[in-house]
DNA sequence: TTGAAAGCGCTAACAG
DNA sequence: CTGTTAGCGCTTTCAA
């Protein structure tokens, strides 16, 4: 079997015309019922399948969508991928899937192989490079060919396109709250994520929240993960903290680590609250108590509001959806009051 | 910018015909300098972009690798995923990605979607339904489409393709050895996965190496992390363990967590090793030495082995790689004795 | 009810 | 050096 059958073959084979066979293929009622099942007894023996490529070419439609994520190796992602991939295949859509491992170059280069024709959308969430830089030619480009976009999580306000995000300001306000009601007021903020988007969001509802309680806010902002250790570990042998919240799961467990070597026991001395709701956080010892952002729910959504946007069921303008936070008690953190 | 521009709008505005468009983007020597210069700044000053559909009908090549994982939530394939996706992008190529979610049905439509043509060929690891059922009429289809095809880690032995395998036979050995000489000789296995090739052949390794020390083997063989809190709990009360191996990382932290819990300190009372190395095993607390499987290696071998064949380079045999493990000592696990 | 023909956008053999 | 033509595999209008 080596060649593919083509509709000429079978058309061929029966000595009909390739019209006849394509019609007979697709159920059209313009051919009669007897060549149509002679028609597709054939195919099916001969294993026939429709080039898709073909398809895509005619119908410039090709049922798929690209997405462009920052890092696979990022848990919250995959749980989004997850969720892309659900619900597009529920739409009878396929993914194609670039990485930008956070750099600005290699999301030009992916929105380049997106924008020829191979995907009919995009979905993406802006690189850490792009958003400190803040270059947004590659994402005018792609619009003007009309191509559309949705961007999650990590968004540029420059754009003009569907996004969904998460409502971190309001989640980081929460998690110090539920902090301020269940550990003290003493609480820190460990940001890993100052350079992009949704670490400033974080910072903001935590700064909102501890002037609320009208205490000073401790913000650390600290770029690797070699650095908490030294930074936070003086920190906390300077003043007495009560909770951290940290802007990710990684740094909260590396926090409890450094309070641990610190002296500190986890939740009595200290409690920390992490955000993303990945596997880690429960295999903590102990599991971490985080904000989780529902992240499947965000990436169905995204290929909802892409699909609708290919299938022109959208309204011009575009739609920013917010997706609510919500607090999963875990053990680094000590139980409400009643 | 609504409609793309196409070839035919390039020579319409030039006046010249489409080949010579098509030969001068091409840099065809056919064509003279000042000509393909001024064809050359058209085309960018149109944003031209060639559709990729259109050539992949022509060249019958579509430059793109379909890559199949059981799941994107085992950050094992995420890391092969992350081998994979950078050396297709270091050849050329694309990859369009399907999860299974070691499902047989959802596999089987996963490589019916490729089969229409859209890939060059498949990538894929199979899904655990398919390994305990043994189905693989779906991988004998694809292969009589003569569309390439690699498997990687949990593979088929009735399916005569390229594979690319972890040496997981010895890599329990050399775990279990390492343990004999750490820990003691009471040396308990955990299998997690013993539904699958990989789960049995790190049994294997498990047993070779006991019946080289001359001891009987202790087998846990647990499906679901439920049940380990249970059965694990009840084996350490009744017998002594001095070390735990494995089947994965997951299970060899609940296995720390419930050794702790019935009074056992780690690594002081009991070792622990598990298999895969990912960053959950870095951040455990004490963190997890662990039988790497180098993932990304995988991942970018059988892209190798891939694309070598669909260019057509390979020998006409299959041919199947086994990459070796590599123990990688944290704090889970004594030191070796000097 | 069936078929011929055009065309999606591109490439390439062959003519001029 | 440039253009004509055919064709990749399919869909679809229009004619028979």
């Amino acid at each position: 079997m080596a060649a593919k059958t083509t509709l000429k073959d079978l058309a061929k084979m029966l000595d009909v015309s390739i019209s006849t066979v394509s019609k007979a293929l697709n159920d059209s009622p313009e051919i009669s019922l007897p060549t149509r099942i002679k028609i597709k007894e054939l195919a099916a023996s001969c294993n026939y399948v429709p080039n898709n490529i073909a398809q895509s070419l005619k119908s410039k439609s090709t049922k798929t969508i690209g997405v462009i994520i920052p890092s696979i190796l990022i848990e919250f992602f995959n749980k989004v991928l997850y969720g892309i991939e659900a619900e597009a295949t529920k739409r009878g859509y396929k993914i194609i899937i670039c990485l930008s491992n956070e750099t600005f170059k290699k999301e030009q280069e992916s929105i380049d192989t997106f924008i020829n024709g191979s995907v009919d959308g995009i979905i993406l969430s802006v690189a850490e490079e792009t958003q400190k830089t803040n270059q947004i030619s590659h994402f005018q480009k792609s619009l003007n060919y009309s191509l559309p976009m949705v961007m999650f999580d990590r968004v540029l306000d420059d754009i003009d396109c569907d996004k969904v995000t998460v409502d971190d300001l309001e989640g980081a306000y929460k998690a110090t709250k539920f902090l301020s009601k269940t550990a003290g007021q003493n609480i820190l903020f460990l940001n890993t994520l100052s350079g992009i988007s949704v670490g400033r969001l974080r910072e903001q509802g935590y700064k909102k929240a501890m002037a609320n309680l009208k205490r000073t806010p401790i913000v650390l902002n600290l770029e690797n993960y070699k650095a908490i250790e030294k930074g936070l570990g003086s920190v906390l042998k300077e003043q007495k903290i009560e909770a951290i919240l940290a802007a990710d799961e990684y740094s909260a467990l590396l926090a409890m680590n450094v309070a641990r070597l610190n002296g500190f026991s986890i939740p009595d001395d200290i409690s920390v609250i992490g955000f993303t709701n990945g596997l880690i956080s429960e295999y903590a010892m102990p599991s971490l108590t985080v904000v989780s952002q529902h992240a499947e729910n965000i990436g169905s959504l995204a290929v909802d509001r892409l699909i609708n946007r290919i299938e022109k069921k959208s309204t011009p303008d575009a739609i920013h959806d917010v997706v609510k936070t919500k607090i999963i008690e875990r053990n680094s953190t000590k139980k409400i009051k009643k």
